[in-house]
DNA sequence: AATACCTGCAACCGCAACTGT
DNA sequence: GACAGTTGCGGTTGCAGGTAT
């Protein structure tokens, strides 16, 4: 039995929302709030998939999002992030405020990609165009040795800490591991783990104000978020890095990166550094 | 002026994840 | 646990407008 239509084609418009249209949905979700996009077309009196409505609202009429062209700073830490999280546009929109993951997504593919051709850098690798050109890559290597999926985000909202597991055949993932970096690491059975934190002033949700739709939201929607570092300490002052902590180690110990142990052992800013459960660390401070 | 080609972006599609029963 | 329904994500497409010939 094959999946049932998210819609019925025959009776839905497509293409260009006419001005009609975007009023219609407006008002609907001014008056019923966000959600219910399968019912939504039907309550709101338009010819549309519910899904289509979604996307409508969510890339252009939002009243939050910032139209206009992207800034110096919003390009680098487009840049900045998708080197960190590879094409999960949906996770950099997320520290992008007013910009959707749609728009990120066209201008990495219209502007910035070019951008960095210009600057001799693969966008895909964020290396240098001369060293992806020399290097062997063996992405089947780590699709074997990996069976982990970016899918299996670990939440730990508690500690905030998100867990990547990253792992996904996505070819435009940043994570495509090299020979030098297998040879760097005395087993084959690598697991490539990628953890941000929380700012520690971030506010947390309140449970007691957030309603059904939004706890729904909170549980499904990774809190890509950043632990601010500054030296070893972690510290919010204005001074601040972006401390990335990548956890190299195996997959079957499921080991994961703790900022927050590593300040106490680690004393420079950058570098990498084993600790007692063969996991290797790299540190990759960036300022913006 | 007409046509071809290029570019940017809005919208669509298929799939995976999530949720409720 | 199985299944169906819903939502969200990322890749891709198609079209409008701009530019070159």
């Amino acid at each position: 039995m094959g999946r049932s239509p998210c819609c019925e084609k025959e009776h839905t418009n497509k293409g260009a929302w006419t001005k009609e249209e975007d009023e219609r949905l407006i008002k609907h979700i001014k008056i019923h709030g966000e959600g219910c996009w399968r019912s939504l077309p039907k309550v709101a009196g338009l010819f549309r998939c519910g899904k289509s409505c979604r996307l409508r609202w969510i890339n252009y009429l939002r009243p939050d999002l910032k139209r206009g062209n992207f800034t110096e700073a919003e390009d680098e830490l487009i840049i900045n992030l998708h080197s960190l999280l590879g094409n999960k546009w949906s996770l950099i929109a997320a520290r992008l405020p007013g910009r959707t993951d749609n728009e990120i997504k066209n201008y990495w593919n219209t502007h910035i990609k070019r951008k960095l051709y210009s600057r001799g850098i693969d966008p895909q690798t964020h290396r240098s165009l001369n060293a992806t050109a020399t290097t062997t890559m063996v992405t089947t290597s780590n699709k074997k040795m990996n069976n982990h999926n970016i899918s299996n985000i670990n939440h730990d909202i508690n500690n905030n800490n998100l867990e990547l597991l990253n792992g996904t055949e996505d070819s435009n993932s940043s994570s495509d591991v090299t020979t030098e970096e297998l040879a760097f690491h005395p087993h084959n059975q690598l697991n490539l783990d990628l953890s941000i934190g929380l700012p520690s002033n971030q506010p947390k949700h309140s449970s007691s104000t957030v309603n059904p739709e939004n706890k729904r939201k909170l549980k499904q929607e990774p809190q890509v978020v950043y632990q601010w570092y500054n030296g070893n300490n972690i510290n919010t002052s204005q001074q601040q890095h972006v401390c990335l902590c990548y956890g190299l180690g195996f997959q079957s110990n499921n080991q994961t990166c703790s900022c927050k142990t590593m300040g106490t052992s680690t004393t420079t800013l950058t570098g990498t550094t084993t600790t007692n459960n063969n996991l290797y660390r790299i540190y990759q401070p960036m300022s913006f």
